[in-house]
DNA sequence: TTCAATGTTCAATGATCATTGAATTAGTCG
DNA sequence: CGACTAATTCAATGATCATTGAACATTGAA
């Protein structure tokens, strides 16, 4: 496989990254990297939140917007958050999405957002 | 028309305001309504992004997502960011992204689009 | 070399998106 | 009333999206 592409920062749109980021599935796949600082995580660390394959897609879109690096290591993937590049462009941002992601985002969530979004159907006409 | 239904603050989720503001059309109009501060902007403010029926559709869009508030006010529409609420929402949130917002985005930028369309397609050829 | 683990690719599906223009509604003023 | 302004609705189009599962590729280790 071609090795993996990454945008370089001047390359990096606002509307993109937040294009990348308005996903629940891919909210918490942020979401989870942020927890894990510097440790970086692979991609099966978020089979609990959808399929592997599905996986690849979401991860590359991160990839493409510029929102993760992705380092191939042996038959795995290095998954990190491109934290301080993501600062340096546009202070704040991301602090504040990874503040406002709502608590148990992805896995469990999925069953929880599901009753919310009926409620909110309904309430909302 | 039934009067104009807007999100409460409770039913305004953080995947739906990101992907909101993921467009750059959209993040012309708020760019503008940051400007305006306090005084309204009505839909018409906008025609030099696109056209009439265009901004119903993205005005929409942003008004569910509560990103903004529609006033009926006689044959016009006042149009006005949420601030407040989203900040107190996702604290610096909406400033990060407007500070991030490329300058020329709208109007201008249509052109410098289509001129780079034209530049590519002469390219290929 | 064979195997298991980890990801990717591909095609198909259904959903949602952004854009366009013509027809339409609604409010205001003469 | 009738003309005018502001904005919505509607249908059509083409594009992109998220999801699924089966087949494939790559790596490291037994």
């Amino acid at each position: 496989m071609a090795t993996i592409s990454h945008p370089k920062l001047d390359q990096i749109a606002l509307a993109n990254v937040l294009s990348a980021l308005a996903d629940d599935t891919r909210l918490a796949i942020i979401r989870f990297l942020a927890d894990c600082e510097d440790r970086q995580a692979m991609c099966g660390s978020f089979l609990h939140i959808t399929t592997k394959s599905n996986l690849t897609y979401h991860v590359g879109k991160l990839r493409e917007a510029g929102v993760v690096r992705v380092t191939p290591e042996g038959t795995r993937r290095l998954i990190s958050l491109r934290r301080g590049e993501l600062d340096a462009l546009f202070p704040g941002l991301l602090d504040s999405i990874l503040a406002g992601i709502p608590k148990g985002t992805g896995e469990t969530a999925l069953r929880e957002l599901a009753a919310e979004h009926r409620e909110v159907a309904a309430a909302s006409n």
